[in-house]
DNA sequence: CGAGTTATTGACGAGAGTCAAACAACGTGG
DNA sequence: CCACGTTGTTTGACTCTCGTCAATAACTCG
């Protein structure tokens, strides 16, 4: 397995939700960091439920298989986010490495009791929950009603927008693979291809490598995305996108 | 609006859930009831999250509306059922009446407070938000990857599942019409009939009326909900499908 | 019973999936 | 440093499921 490239990037970020944004992270200071190559495995779906992990470094995907092969990404996880908060008994994902991670871990039992120990971090943890809850409400809405076009443009706009600071001139880093990003949007690895290609097309991104995407105009992907208000200008559009 | 039925049914099931299995419903114990009549909202995406409800007895629908009309249900909640848990800030959805209801609300203070003061309750609150998640991811895997089968198989059992108890001799109530059973499962009003009628002929359900469903054979709605591991008998279903 | 709503069925088309081939990126070894 | 093989990605041709539009049928309730 192959590093996909500088995780320096992923760290600058790190550093400051590790601090700032994350009060949880001080339930995982105390761990030893553990490395997990690209592509290895976290934990597996349908195993009792033991730990949670803080990324230190890198990104995760958090995925289910159901019958005959078919995987779905339910989330990608990025340095400083918690994962395995929700679970209750058993895992109910398997969580994978994208890029070369670096993690830490604290068992169950620990993480719950510190929580309910510290009045800090108790609504931490609400937070992180209705957050995790309102993420999938917003991924539902994505897999129930938009198209290849829009689903794309959504994820191109959400990692742009969590990765703000280290958006260089526009150019955004997809450490994932095009299937890993086919499995999270619900569709093949070929309409992936084919609809980035035509965000190409129009100028709207340019790709660079498989891994980089040079973003040329963020207004067009917002009114793409099929999240506008403003559906005047998306009407015509829709009406004319062949 | 009208009566869509039986709300007796309901009450049922409310009674033992409201007692039993759902521990923060001491929170709401003390609140008046209020009635809402089919169709009417309770809240409204947007605005401010300042209550949370707990249904007494009826079905809710939870939805969202994202540009031109397409409308997304999130969740459909019963008896018994916490609206509003995972909230923070905002609504992120509309509460609709489907079946005249009776709810009970608290402010969202008085129910922070009174989780964050009691010991049984905090676990509970938590134990929600997590099931909410699972059921969220759950909902995930339909929309991403189940063709329209799968999917109303998948929701009729979900349905007989959760009213077991007032499953007679296999015969189970839709409260909601085809329009929400679409809006819910991602697909249009049409392929839901069309689906349904195609189970009806394959004889694993009878529609009698609008709002009822006599199930045939359960076995055969698991087999071909999408969720079966033995996929052995399921692979020559998917060959031959049409 | 009849008007209005909701559901079903049919004909057709579009968007995404499938299968297969060409192509580009990346790492390796000469 | 460049040819090579591997792996991942793009593109093309075709199919199929589901969506759209429209007509008919079944409920519901005054």
């Amino acid at each position: 397995m192959l590093m996909q490239g500088n995780t320096a990037f992923e760290n600058v970020e790190a550093t400051s939700k590790l601090s700032c944004d994350q009060p949880l992270a001080s339930v995982f200071q105390m761990s030893a960091t553990e490395t997990v190559e690209a592509g290895e495995a976290i934990c597996w779906e349908g195993d009792a439920a033991k730990h949670l992990f803080q990324i230190v470094e890198g990104v995760v995907r958090l995925h289910r298989i159901i019958g005959e092969g078919r995987r779905v990404i339910t989330a990608f996880q990025f340095a400083g986010d918690v994962v395995g908060a929700f679970l209750q008994g058993d895992l109910l994902f398997t969580a994978e490495a994208v890029t070369d991670c670096k993690i830490r871990r604290v068992s169950r039992k620990t993480f719950h009791d510190e929580v309910s120990r510290s009045d800090a971090l108790r609504p931490a943890y609400i937070n992180l929950l209705c957050k995790e809850t309102a993420a999938a409400h917003d991924q539902m809405v994505l897999l129930s009603k938009k198209n290849a076009e829009e689903r794309l443009c959504s994820f191109i706009l959400k990692l742009a927008l969590r990765s703000e600071s280290q958006l260089k001139k526009g150019l955004l880093r997809l450490p994932m693979n095009r299937q890993d990003i086919a499995d999270y949007l619900g569709l093949t690895i070929e309409t992936v291809s084919r609809t980035i290609s035509k965000l190409a097309a129009k100028n709207i991104v340019i790709p660079e490598g498989r891994h980089d995407l040079r973003i040329v105009s963020q207004s067009r992907l917002v009114q793409l995305s099929g999240n506008s208000d403003d559906f005047s200008e998306k009407t015509c559009h829709r009406g004319s996108v062949h």
